[in-house]
DNA sequence: TCAAATATTGACGCGATCTTGACGACAACT
DNA sequence: AGTTGTCGTCAAGATCGCGTCAATATTTGA
């Protein structure tokens, strides 16, 4: 869940803004003090911070600057005082917002989520989903296979079973954890299936039996061989 | 260097606002219109824009949204509405923030600095508005698409359909991936919508079954081929 | 409001894929 | 040697997913 940390030394203020915030399923911590807030963000990092600068002990701003100095946690800044010098002097100290009391509960949420859109990971490109085990290849964005330079056309249980050991080379995989990360949580005894589909995985990726890639352990299950971690075998 | 671009259709305030900014060193671009502000995007990304709501032609809601769809560009909104209701709409629309005018030039300065420390840290995603794949061109800003040279027209949920599969190249998107994207987070079982969807590209696409753009990936899901990266197929 | 464009849903044929049963090979054990 | 159980292989049938068309509902725009 989403852990919203806010700080804030009027009891009222807390209360208000904590429950908004737990109706709407984040999970919300308080501080009342500027070192509580501090101690808070860095024993249990929140994923958006609501400050207000009027703390009895710190000054909010030195709480953004202290903070900035080791984390990068959106910081939205209240504050009752509307002087633009203050406002400049905050959001270049870190801040990421800047809400001057009074201010509305929706206003303040949607700025919260803004923050929070900030922080979101990025569905980065550079998960390479590519898994090389010898001389197979298991392209997991694609979809496709390729065995020694040469593309493999699979069937999606075929290319299911596959990846699956792909994913742990050299670790042999049983029968029932096959089954059930290929056909589903429902089976696990149809080993039938994993004979038929190891014959075919075998005749398509033209296994040799003399230097075989897919091994039987047998009363057990299957795994790929990896030579990557066992050259002598 | 910095690139700026300030929508609106007062020329006192852009003149006010680019002075202030070049003053500062960044290289200013302007625009009086939505249409003009989505142009200028596409055509040369700029690192941040300020957006005026009360644009003549379109909505800047309306604008942010558009943009959105392709790009990640910080946008700083401005707006003489203080409603609460449309300030809520703007930064839930993709806004990243919101000043009320009237306001004062160091603030919106300081708050400019804030969406450009946020762009830094996201190194870049893909924030193209054409996308090419092959000779698919594919024109996010303006919702046009181009086949080998020839216009298409599409449909809206064609064109997300064909956009999605455009911003991943080559990937396979799951039936799932792509019915949460184009039609809704709460779908994701539809499949029938796909095959249909599916179709009607190929048909509008002009797909040539022997040298297919758009393929399936039974039981998974669908990709588009990307020549530059699987020249050999 | 009406007409056109678009989205949704149902139906159906086709083909690939999956499932199932049968059978022989092999090894371990009795 | 016989028995038993697991494994590999094959092939036939059942099933499922896909593509396609068309009918209906809904939305959009004039």
């Amino acid at each position: 869940m989403t852990r919203v940390l806010v700080v804030d030394d009027e009891p009222a203020l807390l209360r208000a803004v904590g429950a908004a915030l737990k109706a709407r399923d984040y999970d919300v911590a308080t501080a009342a003090t500027g070192q509580a807030a501090i101690d808070a963000i860095a024993l249990t990092p929140p994923d958006v911070v609501v400050l207000d600068l009027g703390l009895p002990d710190i000054d909010g701003i030195v709480v953004c600057r202290r903070v900035r100095e080791w984390s990068d946690v959106p910081i939205v800044v209240l504050s009752a005082e509307g002087s633009e010098a203050r406002k400049v002097q905050a959001l270049d100290e870190g801040a990421d917002d800047y809400v001057t009391k009074p201010f509305s509960t929706a206003e303040l949420l949607a700025r919260i989520r803004v923050a929070l859109r900030h922080r979101k990971d990025t569905p980065s490109p550079d998960d390479e989903a590519v898994l090389r085990v010898g001389d197979v290849v298991v392209d997991q964005a694609r979809h496709s296979v390729e065995v020694a330079g040469n593309k493999v056309e699979l069937t999606p249980k075929e290319f299911a079973f596959l990846a699956l050991l792909a994913r742990w080379p050299g670790r042999v995989l049983t029968h029932r954890t096959i089954l059930q990360e290929v056909w589903g949580p429902e089976y696990g005894s149809e080993s039938q299936y994993l004979r038929v589909y190891a014959s075919q995985l075998r005749k398509k990726l033209d296994d040799d039996p003399a230097a075989p890639r897919l091994i039987t352990e047998p009363g057990v299950g299957y795994r790929l061989v990896d030579p990557a971690a066992e050259p002598a075998g």
